[in-house]
This record gives structure tokens, C-alpha cells and sequence, in this order.
DNA sequence: CTCATTTATGCTCAATCTGAGCATTGTGCC
DNA sequence: GGCACAATGCTCAGATTGAGCATAAATGAG
């Protein structure tokens, strides 16, 4: 198992060497078009063949901190300046570990990174994918996710799948708080909280046979598995990001050097998954002072041409370094 | 070194006995008197002698999940309920560690824990201490701290104790985002950039000799050490509960069952380390439907009686989880 | 060339939300 | 009784928000 400088070795399937080993996970995202992207890579699978997953692989004592390791790393293998860095969580739990064959405990520490270009170069079996393919009940922007219709029958049989009335009560109230269930409000941030409850109520193959229920397996409705419970981790920093955006101005990290307001709305929109309203929204990057005019305006596309802008680099030294507020409003079909 | 069933053994020196081993550290925090504290134990010092740090040990793979094991561990040191567990962040920084004699990469990872009642039982070294006794900078309540005026003199002094114009430009910037000079505001949240950059600059005893520069150690402007590098976790957990009161209201995890609007407000001020101003903040406090009230009134205390009330463990499960906006108020000296 | 379509931009307006205070009401204490 | 200290009620102006209306400036179909 000879590895080369890289702590992370991504193309390589990731099955932990040792057990008591402690690995690396992250979570690269990129937005192009208006959709956004998570970097994937072809790893072996529990069973046999391969199955998409997360880059990730031990964690080496190359560099001084953590943070620089995977830094450097990420930015070797995708071939662009990282703008932003965030570790995201430390996940050690046993039973969720894909192998937990030796009885030690392993841990991953997974990353958030946030990178402009999407060039992979290099990296054969990487491949950029809609991070809404993996979740696709989190994607708002053309209305309610068909989806949901089915998750939300199978959710509610699920609930009422107990004789214990104290735990169903519980299960419902976990449904109303995550998906809105019951006259509750759809909180774009609760990512993680909706996965987890997806699970735990068998509608995620990853669980396989871990809560006794099983459920619908259909991908177009649950979404495309991944490997090593990974979507838990993807989940976690679409949850984050989600919040992140609303008061720091982190997606700027996803633009390119100049772009009109509407790419950026549509970007902003493709993270929280859901639609904004429009003159809102810039009116709130003009007062926060987020972006600078150029010179330069768009041609060819349909559409009165739109003014190029720049971030304002200046604003992270300046007051609480503001964000987006998120406010959907119904322009979605 | 046998350790009894504990993952974690609190009262024990906690130098990792193996280099590669994880550790876990807990900030367990909790509010009596409107004064925040944190619970610290005595560890055997780098140097001889020893020093004040935080609850750690080895992670021990006792429990399914790493936050079910540290929850286990806490409630039996502390014979308290947990209110609220959160995992903190995952240190790495080999040249932060405290030993690092070993060439192998040991981590921490750290927990933020809010327990209700402060009997702390049992454990002998464990004490409760006023986290400002470690942080004097960041307790404005009194009005601004008067610590802070020997630590911008010392941080100017450092910013432009560089020949390069860029690097003095960028540690200026940095003193204006973090301390608020040269006309920024203070943002009570930044907790650990205020810590790094102190750190940095030479002002914190445990980088001792790692950055160049030497400054002021008088306890009384920089705070109280610790070992291990424990202050910048505690400076990383008063960073997190400072955002997280904002939107969620996890304040009540520290509160007695009922308590008065005052009181509720005195701990808010106490993890803030601002004051709020007393009508805006009982207002916020009844549209957003936190609390709600009981029979009694209080007695005894000076001034008019104020009623007694309780956190409405409903909202839980309703709207986006609301918890406080603060707004520091002039009230203060 | 003209019109429908599409996107960019400017502006308005009412409903809230916020930050700051003023005023009044109860209690314990001297 | 008069004070000091809190608890509570209410007001008010300014800023923020959520929703639209209206207009301008391109492209592409016919």
C-alpha cells in the first residue's frame, strides 16, 4: 500500500488500513451554471464493485496542521486555489463506519472546501456531480420536489409504524420539525437532520438492515447512495454551507473574478436550494456593499445586458462581515 | 497508567501516553450568579510543577459514538443531565500540542458541554472557574475591559514591529477585525482570532518561544494560562455559544427550571460578555414565545418581585428555532 | 422590421423589526 | 415616609423586509 506524498489518496479505493487510523474526508464544492457540485471519486464498495463516494484517505502527519494538509492536497488534485476552508465535523461512530470489522474506533475528519474552477485535471476517476443527485428532496428551485411525495408517505407510515404513542409522538414531531411535516416551515438547514431521519427510518440503503425497517429504494427518490455512509458527511456541509451564506460572504469563493448579480442570485439559490426574489436580492448586495461595478457588461446572452460586478475584497476587514439573508419567494414554477 | 471505565479521566495528568493516540477535551460550561464557568481540572505542567487545564483523557472505543462516550463520561463527573452536547472542533496542530516528541500526529477533539446545576461531586481537582479568569479581554460587561489597554499598545507595537509594509499592513488589518482598532467595531464573537492573534503576537505564555516576539505576561491583562493549549479550545467554545444563544435558545440549558426575565438576561450577559438593554430584551424574549409563566413571584431580593418563569420546551419543535439577537447597550460603568 | 420574450434595473409601499427611552409600579430597608 | 432597586408597560422614530409595479435594453422568431 505505497502512497505517494499525498495524505489523501483520492483515486484510491479508501478502505481504512487500520482500523485505529484516523482519515480524511471532504467535501469540495463548486458552482457552475447554477448548480452545485461536489467532487466525487469511484471508491470499492462494501460489497463488491465500486460505488461513488467522497474523496478521503488516512491522515497523514505530513504537514503541521490539519487544515494545511488538506489544503495542500485538494489543491494538488484539483488543480485550483482553494478560497475557502472549513473543517465540518468528526465523525466516530462505530456502527456507521462502513467496516468496522477490527473493534477500534476510527474517525474521519471531514472538510468543507469551496473552489472556483472545476478542473479536475489529472484525477481519473474524480468527476463533479449535482450534490442534488445524492439528496434530491433538498433541491426548492422549481417547487416542491416531486420527491417528497413519496418520502413524505413513507416518513409518515414509518411514524405511525409504532405501538409505543410516546415515541410516535416524538417521530412525528422530528417529522415536522425536519420536513415540515404538519404545518411546520421547511428550514433549508436542517440537511443533515432530514438525512438522519431518513435513515434511521430505513429509507437510505446505507443503513442496510441497521434499523429494522426497510423502505423504498428508489433512486430518483432517495437519492443516489454512496459509499461509506459519506452522504451523512455531504449532508453535513450542505447544511452548513446553507447557514454560512446567510451572514458570511462565502460564495464569492464559488464565482469567477467578475459575473452579473443574477449569476450570483443563482448561485446563492443553487446552495440553499431554494428561489430568491430578485430585486431583494440585489438591492441587498448593493446596501451591504458586498460587490464593485466593472466597466464591463454581458452580450449575447438573452436579455437586457447586465453590468459585470467584482467582490469587494474589502468587506471581510469591514463591519460582521455580512451574508445573505434568505427569503423564498414563489417564482419557482 | 491503568484508568478506570472512564474514556476520559479527568483528575489524571493528561499527556497523551501515545503519540498517536486521539484525544478528547470538554469544555463543560455552566452559569451560576450571572457568571459563566467553565470546569477545569489540574494536569501535570510541560514544565515541572502543575497547571490548570480542561477535563481530557484518550478516547476509549467504549461508546457507538464519540458524543455518546463523552456524554456518559461528563454526566457521571459532574452528576449532571447534559442539556446540550456539541462537538467543537477537531485540533490537529502538531506544534500546538504540548508534546510533540513523538513524530506521530495526535488529535483532539473537543466538546462543547452546558449542564444546568454546578455540583461537581466527587472530583476532587475539578473546579469551577469564571472563564474570564483565562480571557480577561473579551468580559465587557463592566464597560471595556481595562486589560485591553495594555494589550493594543502590545498589539500595535507588534503590528509594527515589522519591516515589511504588506505584513504590517495585514496584521493591522487583522487588530481591526479582531480587537476592533483603528475604528472597527468589536464583534463579541471572535473569540478565537482575538486568542490566535494574541498568541501570535507573542502575548499568551504557552506560545512560549514559539513565536519570536515576547510580550506582557501579566496575568491580569492576558488571563490566566493553561496547559495544553487548553485556552484556545475554551476560546474556541465561547466563540461558538456566543453565535449559537443568537439563533437558538440554548441559553435554558443552563438555566434552573424557573427563573426570572432578569435572570435569564444576566445569563445571556454572562456568556455575551455584553450588556443588553432590559426592556428590548424582555420583549424578545415574549414574542418569541420562549418562555412562559408560572405562579410564583420571587421574594426576598431587592426590588420589586419579579415572576417566575419557564422555558417553553415547545418551541423546540416549532418555527426556526429562535434564540437571542444581542445588542449591547450602554448600561454599563 | 416588429413584436414577443427575457433579463436588468429603478422605485414604491406597507408591515415589521429595532434601538432607545420615559413612566409607573411594587418591595425591602433605613 | 422616603429611597434605592427592580419589574413592567408603552411610545416613537428609523431601519429592515417582503412584494410588486414599471421601464429599459437586448435577442430571436416571423
Amino acid at each position: 500500500m505505497t502512497r505517494g506524498q499525498d495524505g489523501l489518496a483520492a483515486g484510491e479505493p479508501n478502505a481504512l488500513p487500520n482500523p485505529s487510523a484516523v482519515g480524511l474526508v471532504a467535501v469540495i464544492v463548486a458552482a457552475t451554471d447554477g448548480e452545485p457540485r461536489a467532487l466525487t471519486v469511484q471508491v470499492a464498495g462494501q460489497a463488491a464493485g465500486r460505488e461513488t463516494g467522497l474523496p478521503a484517505g488516512p491522515l497523514v502527519p505530513e504537514h503541521p496542521t490539519l487544515e494545511r494538509g488538506l489544503r495542500a492536497w485538494v489543491e494538488r488534485q484539483t488543480q485550483a486555489r482553494l478560497g475557502y476552508v472549513e473543517q465540518l465535523y468528526t465523525f466516530g461512530d462505530r456502527d456507521r463506519q462502513g467496516d468496522d470489522s477490527g473493534g477500534l474506533h476510527s474517525l474521519s475528519v471531514a472538510y468543507l472546501a469551496l473552489v472556483r474552477e472545476m478542473r479536475s485535471a489529472g484525477l481519473a476517476e474524480a468527476s463533479w456531480r449535482n450534490w442534488y443527485a445524492f439528496l434530491p428532496w433538498e433541491d426548492w428551485r422549481a417547487g416542491r420536489p416531486t420527491a417528497l411525495d413519496e418520502i413524505e408517505a413513507a416518513l409518515l407510515a414509518w411514524a405511525g409504524g409504532t405501538p409505543d404513542p410516546k415515541l410516535r409522538r416524538r417521530r412525528e414531531d422530528r417529522l415536522g420539525l425536519t420536513f415540515g411535516l404538519g404545518g411546520g416551515a421547511w428550514n433549508e438547514e436542517r440537511v443533515l437532520e432530514r438525512y438522519e431521519l431518513l435513515f434511521e427510518a430505513g429509507l437510505i440503503p446505507e443503513a442496510h438492515g441497521q434499523t429494522g425497517e426497510a423502505g423504498s429504494t428508489d433512486i430518483a427518490t432517495t437519492g443516489q447512495p454512496m459509499g461509506f455512509d459519506h452522504r451523512r458527511v455531504l449532508a453535513t456541509a450542505i447544511g452548513r454551507l446553507r447557514g454560512k451564506i446567510k451572514y458570511r460572504p462565502v460564495v464569492f469563493e464559488l464565482m469567477p473574478p467578475t459575473f452579473t448579480l443574477f449569476q450570483l442570485q443563482r448561485t446563492v439559490e443553487a446552495l440553499s436550494g431554494a428561489n430568491l426574489h430578485k430585486q431583494n436580492f440585489r438591492r441587498l448586495v448593493a446596501q451591504q456593499g458586498l460587490v464593485e461595478e466593472t466597466e464591463e457588461v454581458t452580450s449575447g446572452t438573452a436579455g437586457r445586458p447586465a453590468r459585470l460586478v467584482r467582490f469587494r475584497r474589502e468587506v471581510l476587514l469591514e463591519r460582521p462581515a455580512p451574508g445573505f439573508r434568505l427569503t423564498p419567494s414563489r417564482r419557482s414554477s
